[in-house]
DNA sequence: GCCTCCATGTAATTGGTTACATGATTCT
DNA sequence: AGAATCATGTAACCAATTACATGGAGGC
């Protein structure tokens, strides 16, 4: 068994529900994926090539301009099960924008809660958005089910974010030359 | 201004605090920052390098065994506040325990609720040893208060994907065929 | 003398971003 | 005819991980 990066479990994953073109592929990140992992075209053709040369994906239908539709072989479905079931998610923390909270001593009271202030509304916007995608999947709908319950952990997290911003701002007012 | 990478502006805060080897930065990173963005010493003596080149921190004295300490010069603080105050941090999601959630669906559900109960561990564990590291910090303490406020977004986060685990495990009971 | 920890570095590889490059089809 | 969108690819660069490599100091 060659090994599968994450970007290659999440084209196969995302080839699970049905043949796709690269193009395609790189559109499904664009809406809710790009959440919580990001990919660009160019990572995206080349990884479809080393998939396919691992047996792992197969080249179907040819459309037009070019387009090449892919999908997952057996052997593509045996390895995204034996990730998904396998093998334990690698936690790779590289939250830049909660790094910072380390060092906002180094800046004027004000300027650390303009900075806090800046991330409680990121936050809860991105609650609103998520609310307002939340209209079109149901945990009842086997289709939508899984991106439903992955939706409302990032409706729970962003709304956490938003309320520590809040409680944050709240505390540097409560002891203002501690 | 040469550009400054995260991992650079990280270094730069952990100096402003006080002299320090790369050793003793490596170590840094093993604690509380290690949770939001790890680094390890084969990339840190390097960019130190980087960053002295750059005139943003300097050499002080040298200890046993070769150790080098170093310390953050004026126009590394004028960098760290830059990166602080004048620039937006950059979102770039590597959620790999998150991205799964998408895919529970290739998995019978007996499995797909074992990787739930496993997450829900997970995060419930981190909660409980966050709590204990509260103990050696407080927000009206000046020499802790950002690493207790930095904390506090790590307990409400690891609470509110304990509870989205739960909450989860609980719909997939109470929906078992849909 | 041996083990552990302190302390620093480089090399090879993988993963990811930005930029470069090209061309087909559809819509107006 | 021109613009927007569809569609795929490569090259250069930067960031990060894993492995390799070395040696000093202190404790037993």
């Amino acid at each position: 068994m060659t090994k599968v990066s994450v970007l290659g479990n999440i084209l196969l994953g995302l080839l699970g529900s049905g043949g796709r073109t690269g193009y395609e592929l790189t559109r499904d990140f664009d809406v809710s994926l790009a959440n919580v992992w990001a990919a660009s075209h160019s990572q995206i053709y080349p990884e479809l090539a080393k998939l396919e040369g691992a047996g792992l994906i197969r080249k179907t239908e040819a459309g037009p301009r070019g387009s090449q539709r892919y999908a997952i072989t057996p052997a593509g479905n045996d390895a995204l099960r034996h990730w998904l079931a396998e093998t334990q998610p690698v936690d790779n923390p590289r939250a830049e924008w909660m790094v910072r909270v380390f060092f906002l001593g180094t800046l004027a009271p004000n300027q650390a809660a303009t900075y806090l202030e800046g991330q409680q509304k990121y936050h809860a916007d991105k609650v609103a958005r998520y609310r307002a995608f939340a209209e079109h999947c149901a945990v009842d709908d086997p289709d939508s089910r899984w991106d439903r319950i992955a939706l409302e952990a990032g409706m729970r997290f962003e709304a956490a974010m938003a309320d520590w911003a809040a409680w944050a701002i709240g505390e540097l007012q409560r002891t203002p030359k501690a």
